[in-house]
DNA sequence: CAGTGGTCTAGACCACGGT
DNA sequence: CCGTGGTCTAGACCACTGG
C-alpha cells in the first residue's frame, strides 16, 4: 500500500490542494493506475491527518480534472486515461501559419471607408449605409500568395484603423489598440474558383480551384466585430480540425 | 429582499440541490440580475433553515455552472449571461443533412475487399496489404446528388459489414450491429475539380469546383476506425462552425 | 475594523452495491 | 448485512476586501 502519511502541509496553500496535487502524482508516476481502488475516505483520513471534508475536497478536484471517479457504495477508482482531443480554437492567418512553421506577411491592396451593403450590414448586424473599414489584403506565406482577404469592420469600432500598421495580423492590431478580444467566430468554407483578378494575384490562373473562407467574428457579448472573406488558392491552402462526436 | 425561506425540500434529492435549482430560478426569472449580490452565506443559513456546508455546495453548483462567482471578502454575485458557443460536433453526413432539414440517402456503387495501399494503410496505422474495406457511396440529399464518398475500414473491425443494409448512415450500422463508437476525428478540408466520373455521377461538369473531405476518426482509446475521402459539389455544399478563440 | 468567503473539524445518518 | 460514498450539522478559525 502506498504511503501518504508523511505528507507536511505547507503554508499558504490549502491542505486539500496539497492531498489532491500528492494524489496526483501517485497517479502520473504509476503508483496507482487505471482500474485501482483507492483507499476509503475514511482510511484517506487517517492517512493523511485530516477530516472526510478535506478529503472528499481533494477527492472532489481530481474527479473534476477526470483523473479519478466515484461509486457510490463501491470506491474511488483512477480513472482510464483518456485519449484527449482539444477543440479547435479560432485562429488568425498568421497563428495559422505560425503553426505550420510559416512566416505570415500581408500586403495591403486597398483600403476605403464606405457605406454597408445590405449583405455586409446584416451580417455586421449594423444598418444599411452605415460606414465600413473595407481592407483587401494579399496574404503570403514564406512570401508566396496563399489568398486574398476583404474585411469589412464597423468605422465605430475602430475610428483610426487607417492609420495603424495593417501587414501584420489583425487581431493583434484591434486586440492591442483599441481593447477589443475576439471570443468567437462563424467559419463558412466552401469551393469556387479564382476569377481573374484574383488569379492574377495570386499568380495563379482564372478557374483554378478556390477555398472560400467567410468568417464573422463576435465579441463575449456577441456583438459582430468583423467580416472577412478569404478566397485561398485551392492548391496551397487547406483546413485541419479535431472535432469530437459528441461536445462539450 | 427575496424569499427562500418557504422552501419546502422534497426527499429523494439532496437539499443543496433544491437550493441551487431554487437560486437558478430565481436568476432565470428575473429576481436577481447579473451584478447582483447575493445574501452572505450566513445569511442564506439562516434563509434556507440548512447548515453552511449545505449551502456552500448550492453555491458550488451554480458557480460551476457559471450562473454566479465568488470574491472573498466581497461577497457572491450573480454573473453577467455569456454568450455561449457550443464546440462544434463530428457529425456524419446523415446528421449533417437532418440539421439542414434534408433527408439523406447513400447509394452503394461499389463494395470491395482489398489489401490496404501504403497511405490507407498509414492513416488507418495497420499494416500495408492488412485486408480493407472499400466502399464507394453515393450521396444525396432530397434525392439531389450530392457528392460521393470513398470509405476504406479495417476489415478485421466488422467482418460482415457487406451484408449489411449500406443506403444508410455508416456511422449508426457501426454503432448498432458492431459497438463501435467513434468518439473523434481528424477532418481536412480542401478545393480541387471534378473529374470525369464524379462529375457525370454528381451530374455537374468535369472541371467544376469541388470541396474535398478527408476524414479519419477514431474510438476513445485513439484507435481509427475509418478513412473516407468525400468529394463534394462545390455549388450545393459547405460547411459552418462556431469556433472559440481560446479554446478548451 | 467588520464583513465576507475559504478552509477545516468531528461527528452523524442515509443510500447504494455486493455478499 | 457490511462497507462504501453522499449528504448534512454546528461550530471554529483564517484570509481577503473595503471603509
Amino acid at each position: 500500500m502506498w504511503a501518504g502519511q508523511q505528507l507536511v502541509y505547507r503554508k499558504g496553500t490549502a491542505a486539500y490542494h496539497q492531498i489532491a496535487e500528492y494524489i496526483r502524482l501517485q497517479i502520473r508516476a504509476g503508483a496507482l493506475r487505471p482500474g485501482d481502488r483507492l483507499p476509503p475516505e475514511d482510511e484517506l483520513c487517517k492517512l493523511f491527518q485530516v477530516s472526510r471534508t478535506t478529503i472528499r475536497a481533494a477527492l472532489n478536484e481530481l474527479v473534476l480534472e477526470g483523473l479519478i471517479y466515484r461509486k457510490q457504495g463501491r470506491g474511488s477508482y483512477v480513472a482510464e486515461p483518456k485519449f484527449e482531443v482539444a477543440y479547435p480554437k479560432l485562429l488568425s492567418f498568421t497563428e495559422e501559419m505560425a503553426q505550420k512553421g510559416l512566416r505570415a506577411d500581408a500586403k495591403v491592396l486597398s483600403l476605403e471607408l464606405s457605406p454597408a451593403s445590405q449583405e455586409v450590414a446584416e451580417k455586421l448586424n449594423i444598418n444599411p449605409n452605415d460606414l465600413v473599414i473595407v481592407i483587401k489584403r494579399l496574404r503570403l506565406a514564406n512570401d508566396e500568395p496563399i489568398g486574398m482577404q476583404t474585411v469589412f469592420i464597423p468605422q465605430s469600432l475602430c475610428p483610426d484603423l487607417q492609420n495603424e500598421d495593417l501587414s501584420q495580423s489583425l487581431y493583434a492590431v484591434l486586440a492591442n489598440k483599441y481593447g477589443i478580444k475576439i471570443y468567437a467566430g462563424i467559419d463558412t468554407y466552401y469551393a469556387g474558383v479564382l476569377n481573374s483578378e484574383e488569379a492574377r494575384l495570386l499568380r495563379s490562373t482564372p478557374g483554378a480551384p478556390a477555398f472560400i473562407v467567410e468568417r464573422i467574428t463576435f465579441t463575449s457579448e456577441g456583438k459582430p466585430i468583423e467580416y472577412v472573406r478569404s478566397c485561398m488558392r485551392g492548391d496551397r491552402y487547406k483546413i485541419t480540425l479535431w472535432l469530437k462526436r459528441e461536445g462539450e
